[in-house]
DNA sequence: TAGATATTTAGCATATCATCTAAATATGGC
DNA sequence: GCCATATTTAGATGATATGCTAAATATCTA
């Protein structure tokens, strides 16, 4: 696994102290999804969606590609999979 | 190493949210300190530093015990030693 | 007990965050 | 080109967080 540059330290743990961002993160782990699709799972707007997906865009924490209108979202598989599925499965006792 | 109840997630997250409390908790791997050593580290009153002890005490990554009028805090091992240690190694490039 | 030291608690000001609505941008299909 | 759909950006607002100073609590020593 790569080490990652010290500057993205506070974006990274910044993003993850949201519980929405947590969440959308664990939904990511089951494959892509659009914006709308991740939307379809929360109660809030699709304007603070958008914002939640910036910080985790900023993070590095996951991807984004064009595909027509739509924005299809992925996780950095790179640094998700080796951190996040450790913290998720010591800390949250909850991982998939 | 032990599976932590879930309520205490977002309280763990939410104290790793901070970059004073993060350099907290790494001055801690080096050994126990009192409350005014880890004040020595940095700008801000120790009323601020007290606070961000009872946060990361809340999230139980630190544990404290009385010597006399000194609180001695120390790093949480169980919880800490596994999982920061993983994550200031491959996050931050920088753990010992 | 009085005074000094170590630390926390209380109360307040300011900065940051999550969320909303409304408007803007981009794409697809007729 | 026009309209519908998908999504983001802008601007505002209320909630939460971080920091301060002052006061309170606890402990040690003379």
């Amino acid at each position: 696994m790569a080490t990652t540059s010290p500057h993205q330290t506070q974006s990274v743990f910044q993003a993850l102290a949201d519980p929405s961002r947590r969440e959308i993160l664990r939904l990511l782990r089951q494959g892509e999804m659009t914006a709308g699709d991740i939307a379809a799972h929360f109660d809030f707007s699709r304007a603070s969606l958008s914002h939640h997906l910036n910080l985790l865009l900023q993070a590095e924490l996951v991807r984004v590609r064009k595909d027509g209108q739509r924005r299809i979202y992925s996780l950095n598989t790179s640094l998700f999979e080796d951190l996040l599925g450790f913290v998720f499965r010591f800390i949250e006792g909850s991982s998939d």
